[in-house]
DNA sequence: TATGAATGAGTGTTCATTCAT
DNA sequence: GATGAATGAACACTCATTCAT
């Protein structure tokens, strides 16, 4: 029974990650339910509220960037690299389920988000780090700006349909920022 | 009584702005009426529906910001104006932008607000102009990614606490990358 | 202003017969208003209640069918009057109102309703007695049930569309019925 | 918990028909829940508007009638059939026919309802159909204007305290009426 | 005096959460 | 352990009635 439970909560988060994504802290626990396929109570027994499944949600997401993000430190060419995460947590659209979450209960997001949120930064930072030692970053820039500008951008995608190329040129604009 | 209506009228777009600003489309009408000191049905006699009365208040947000952007066209020290621009919209539009995007994102953004998008939109079309004109900005810098930027800097902080210091550093790197 | 708030008055119940008529008690009073001509208020300072409303439009087309039937004790055709009385009943719809107000606080009609509905239901004994008189209609027949025949096909053909034709061989078998 | 469920159907359709016979469409959700002895939200559940659940007590009443009449047809002694339907549909039938009247009135009435509406018409048209033939009934006569006299003495002794020996009169004189 | 704005109680409906099976 | 039914609090919206001009 063990992995029964495992894998329906594995469904039941993927399967909020689509609703709470697309519709925000607006989408209803019971469409999660019906797209895990599972029942109502069941999505209970897993996650005992509505917030909790949510922050679960984007646990999972932000843990998948951490993961992503590291898998890039051992990138050899820093420049793709950093270029590279940018993009990826820019379009993989990180914040949709931050979106959601906060405004829900504005500025109140649990320590565990706040943690995978830091640990997430710190990927970020060594990234970033790297990208400097390369000179591919200004030496000034701090992870605090650049983690703004891609939540920024990603929050903007994320909620407007957006042309790729503009999202290029933005991102081109930033980039550019950075360097010097 | 012409003139207690207009009052309450605008006490009550104010509220809204406040209360969709702050929670988005989930803010409930009777907290607008709270708010604004009145009776439910008093919302209600002034705007037929909820849509209705986000989209007034988004109106009113968004043909203000627009009289500051012409305003800011007028501005003698063109680098100056772009700068003071950027930060209005990006630290007064934040909510409003959220909830436009928000709703534009559904589908929804009747044509009268899709108007005064695009006013606005044109309206920092000439400030970008007269920026590009002065040497501020890369002549090949685009509306498009600047108002990307913008609204995603505008969602980004509406979203979540930032330090002001971080966003200022943020809002130099934009205005690096679009100087060169 | 005397003749101001006569007109005014008749207006506002000829208003009242229509949209009562139409749409039972679930009509507005706002709608009354509307048609009338008048504000909203001033439906309330003629008629302080919506239930007096009902029952003031009800009265002045019990009063008006009572005139209707008095007329007809004049006849010299009594069998041609006593046809033309419950046809005349059935069709203006007499009870449309009736139903409206009744259904709506459910056995409670005023006083000056239940006289005025006494008076007509005097003047139909009138001409049925002269009915009787002439052999047109058996002797043993009350008004009452008259009255009720008249009122079941009166709400029956005010409630759903009706066939004329129908109509009329339902009325031709209550007068068959009546006559022996 | 199938059982349960059904039986709050059940419990919940019997509250409508008595709810909504008494007040017509005016009469409240919460009421029928009420005297159902549920939460709302599990009337909401069961029908999922109210529309649905007037439109759902209608047909059990319509079809409850339909299986009557269709069980008088099996009575050996036709006219005392023929007379028996009669009375049972105006006096059981009385605030249900109302409440459907009213419905169709404004163009309503879903298919499921009208096909059973149009069931118990052929109910009665095989029993008036037995009644002619055994003499009891005027070979020229019609379903519509039995139904249509039928509905009429329903909705006006759902309407308005008759006494039931005039009620009696009423229904013998459109019986005599109907004989010859 | 007539008007139209304001009001709050009420209605249908939804949804997160709990309970019985 | 999983299910689906039940629940009540909340929300958008309506309407008879009152108030200020």
């Amino acid at each position: 029974m063990r992995q029964d439970a495992r894998e329906n909560r594995e469904r039941i988060l993927a399967a909020a990650e689509k609703v709470f994504g697309a519709y925000g802290g607006a989408g209803s626990t019971e469409e999660v339910a019906r797209r895990a396929g599972v029942g109502i109570a069941t999505v209970f027994r897993h996650f005992a509220t509505k917030e909790e499944l949510i922050d679960a949600a984007l646990l999972r997401h932000l843990d998948q960037l951490t993961e992503r993000a590291e898998a890039l430190t051992l990138d050899t060419d820093r420049s793709v690299a950093w270029q590279t995460l940018l993009r990826t947590m820019i379009e993989t659209g990180a914040t949709k389920l931050t979106l959601a979450s906060t405004l829900d209960d504005h500025g109140r997001l649990p320590r565990s988000v706040a943690t995978a949120s830091n640990r997430l930064k710190a990927a970020v930072a060594a990234v970033l780090l790297q990208a400097q030692e390369a000179g591919v970053v200004r030496p000034s820039v701090t992870v605090e700006e650049v983690y703004l500008l891609i939540r920024g951008l990603a929050q903007a995608t994320a909620t407007m349909p957006v042309q790729p190329a503009t999202l290029d040129r933005a991102i081109s604009v930033v980039l550019t920022g950075l360097s010097r």
